[in-house]
DNA sequence: CGGATCGTTGATCAACTTCAACGGTCGTGG
DNA sequence: CCACGACCGTTGAAGTTGATCAACGATCCG
């Protein structure tokens, strides 16, 4: 588990031996079965989470009763309620697992307190945060630019493996459409491609 | 202008006057008039600009030559493409003033050398990263489930001075949507609210 | 003064949503 | 181990939101 965490730290900075104890020291385990809940809305993000195995999501639910995602994150990735984990808000997003999910963890505590001691994790949250805003905002570009066909086939262009994790109608609530929309964009893409 | 940048630096993390000192070598200072670009789509973003005194936006423009764009930065604000600034790719943003605009730069190596030399400038990065990304999370949720009116008036909550400074075009190209339909909500709210 | 820029309004149009119905598959409890 | 229900994707028809196209008036600025 915890290597899995290290190999992606160590992608961006350096570690000593002695800094991957103390970070070891404030992190814990936790696993999670398909479709429990991480966070719900409206309670207080205490954790921020490394996916070390499996598939989550992060969502809203909005008046009428409907998800919208705003992150998938799988083997390599962080998530959590940002706005809540940090100020110790109530949380606006919902996160549960789509399949079965390892995690490890760091409290806001523990947060604070690994980046005081391990300096160099300021670093590398920094540089994780820095691919992820860039990421965001190609994400909201795209949002506006493009068509609903153009949205899917970018995903689809940039996460190849992913869409196969993930059934049709999650894709479609993170790319802001309709599910029948999704299934219409695919059997006319298939229908061209027969050609 | 560099009272501006410490002000800023400092509501998130201490600094001494050493510090202080060390921070302001790395930077330069530049002005824009209205509508010079700082960044032209193509061209490597070479360095990171903090707004002291003006308004400036990025922007993309897609292949029918319309403008979407991604980010308002007014006094406290940075702005960069950040992909281009980090891995000195060809730049997808373009960046240009609306108004009349002092900045404060700081050059790609500068601004690794600034966080090696100053290590507490990750920790303030790392907060300002933290706070942008779940500001565009939200924003894109919203702009996901709400309407284009409920677009229009939670920028003009969030954000109610700022409608003053920049031309309705532009906020509609912000919102993704047409001026045209900017223009209509105005319209309609002015008449509801006239009951 | 003349041109460019900006906001407004009306008419039409297209993309996507919504609603409804159906068939297949999966998983769970009897 | 089978049967039932929940979940998921598909398809068709109708509806809605916001985009597009076009024309016009106002203002700003050189």
């Amino acid at each position: 588990m915890f290597d899995v965490l290290f190999a992606h730290i160590q992608e961006k900075v350096d570690l000593t031996e002695l800094d991957k104890e103390s970070i070891q020291s404030f992190f814990s385990l936790r696993k999670l079965r398909k479709r429990q809940y991480l966070l719900q809305q409206g309670a207080i993000c205490t954790h921020l989470s490394f996916v070390a195995k499996g598939l989550l999501r992060s969502f809203t639910v909005d008046e009428k009763g409907r998800d919208h995602i705003s992150l998938f994150a799988w083997e390599g990735w962080w998530i959590s309620d940002f706005n809540s984990f940090l100020f110790q808000e109530e949380a606006q997003l919902n996160i549960d697992a789509i399949e079965e999910t390892q995690l490890v963890m760091i409290s806001r505590a523990d947060y604070e307190a690994l980046t005081l001691k391990v300096p160099i994790m300021d670093r590398y949250f920094r540089l994780l945060y820095q691919n992820s805003l860039a990421t965001k905002d190609r994400r909201l570009i795209s949002s506006h630019t493009h068509t609903a066909e153009e949205k899917y086939l970018q995903l689809a262009h940039s996460y190849p493996h992913i869409l196969q994790r993930i059934p049709q109608h999650l894709i479609a609530s993170y790319l802001g459409l309709a599910p029948e929309t999704i299934s219409r964009i695919r059997k006319s893409l298939a229908l061209r491609q027969a050609d």
